[in-house]
DNA sequence: CTGAAAGCGCTAACAT
DNA sequence: ATGTTAGCGCTTTCAG
């Protein structure tokens, strides 16, 4: 079938080192065997096989991009995907492919980890099992935990200012004379609502206000449970006269039941997002929202990943990113 | 390091062709062998090593999904990005992992087609060129092509009737009573552009009209050259009153110019899209678009991609996904 | 049902 | 600068 080194090898009268080096580490091979080389393998299509390489290097030069959140699936969840992109782009620059996959791949039904592939290192994004993390360590598996902390000594973390970012959001909305602030809570992780929370309530007290219950719902990260969720609380004889989402998805629904009730954005009611994804720019009016840098987010995953996987420790294992209110129409 | 099947081998007291089978093909192994080899390689923490096994059976068990659009990248692609969700779940089912990667991973700057990584097969989608499909085919590579149709012997492609997709969307504004309809066509392949075009026109005829010039623009598909065309066409004095609009993007960026314009959606000015994507759901109000079956097609490709890889001929080379109008409230 | 042995295509010492 | 050689970890005949 196709051509190998050995092919190569007979045809331009080197050895298979050299043709092998040709390849691999062009320096090491005088210009004129070089090019005799590259001849003799245009000539029989030949191209190195990756596989055989990582057999014998025992580095694929694959890595491995898992995300494991409720809200939907990886590629299609609006703020992970940006991040996955980045880091794909990454991966390119230094030559490593990306295997965007699920924790099913990694992990048997019985619950035992369980690697199908042999991967260089792997990308952990979300909610992530400290299980998981603990017994892949124990393989020697390089590893980077992304929007998600953990206490584990010299694990490589990357998160967010949830804090700050929310109490900007919730800031802006006092400042712009709001008193009935509601609060759209989507089901995140514990780590990441408490932050929020924390950031809304802070900034709340700051101008005099506390929280009203009432106006505190949590509801699943969609379209539709958003939605019905602030049609409700617009029912309420004293409705409040803003909301801050815990993300642009809920922010979405929301603005729907808005308009929907005949109100307007943002005379009647103001809206905050969070993650300035895609969708806070579809909508109309466009979303105040708060932005995380997701570029920056999955180039640095991967870059320290990489790091990683070639023996560089990063100077510190914890990078927490900052969150920056942008503001839109919707406020 | 690792455990190997030696180790395993060792461990349990049988050969390392036992231990293979008891992974590879249990059913070959009696049932107290088996039990012994996999309590050894619990023991050991051993999983086998799918770089060595790819090396000797020629045979990776993964495939790549390339696509190639102008548009935007691969993975933030509203289009695409459902489809490639759908072979991946696909392939998870048949055990085969996904590389999602762009040309350049398998396209050498000179043009030349260069595979990095061994695959079993490509998906290739979007906007393909012919030399790429027919280096590929030369070496023997299985491959499925979507959304785009090639006229090679033998070739399975993928393909959506945008004809009557967009003649049932623009039918659809003529029984509305619209008079004046305008078209958004995007920056998409000829192919694509030719056949939506051609349904609009028949529409329109069929309604007694004749598309009127002034009011057939095309944008790059993006919300901000959308935005700009539309609202220029809106400043005409006489107006479309409804915009068929090629993707769901364009259609968003069309319904931020009529509202910002102080209009009305549907009541002055009523859009369609293309797609059925997740945007179609975030505006408000909802928009009426051509639904395309994605995850189908994504799941098709994958299918028929492991089937050519396993040596099954599908029994027809050419599908093509019908387009159904799905009416919503822009409209 | 199980074992022995050949080899998949390549790289990395070690020589020359 | 180039060649020789010993594997990397596994599957797969072929025997038994």
């Amino acid at each position: 079938m196709a051509a190998t080194i050995i092919d190569v090898a007979k045809r331009c009268g080197y050895s298979k080192a050299t043709v092998s080096r040709a390849f691999a580490s062009p320096e090491a091979v005088s210009e004129k065997t070089r090019s005799q080389v590259y001849a003799a393998a245009r000539e029989l299509n030949y191209t190195p096989n990756a596989i055989a390489r990582a057999m014998v290097r025992q580095r694929t030069e694959n890595i491995a991009f898992i995300i494991h959140e409720k809200q939907s699936p990886a590629i299609l969840n609006p703020f992970y995907s940006p991040i996955l992109e980045a880091a794909m782009r990454e991966g390119t620059k230094r030559d490593y492919s990306i295997f965007v996959t699920t924790m099913q791949d990694v992990q048997l039904p019985n619950g035992e980890v369980y690697i199908k592939k042999q991967m260089d290192g792997i990308i952990l994004a979300g909610e992530v099992d400290l299980k998981i993390v603990q017994a892949l360590r124990r393989q020697n598996m390089p590893i980077v935990v992304l929007n998600n902390h953990m206490d584990e000594e010299n694990l490589f973390c990357i998160t967010v200012d949830h804090y700050h970012g929310a109490r900007a959001a919730a800031e802006h909305l006092c400042q712009r004379g709001h008193r009935k602030i509601g609060l759209l809570a989507g089901r995140f992780s514990q780590q990441v609502m408490d932050a929020r929370y924390k950031g809304y309530c802070d900034a709340l007290e700051q101008y005099g206000l506390t929280p009203d219950l009432r106006f505190v719902q949590t509801a699943e990260p969609t379209l539709e449970a958003a939605e019905q969720t602030i049609s409700q609380l617009l029912t309420l004889p004293e409705r409040p006269t803003a909301f801050f989402c815990m993300n642009d998805t809920l922010a979405a629904g929301a603005a729907k039941a808005i308009l929907r009730a005949g109100l307007r954005i943002p005379e009647d009611v103001a809206i905050v997002g969070f993650d300035d994804s895609y969708i806070s720019r579809v909508m109309e009016p466009e979303l105040t929202t708060v932005r995380v840098d997701v570029d920056r987010m999955g180039q640095l995953a991967a870059q320290k990943l990489f790091d990683l996987i070639e023996g560089k420790e990063p100077a510190q294992m914890q990078v927490e990113l900052p969150a920056e209110l942008i503001v839109r129409r919707s406020t």
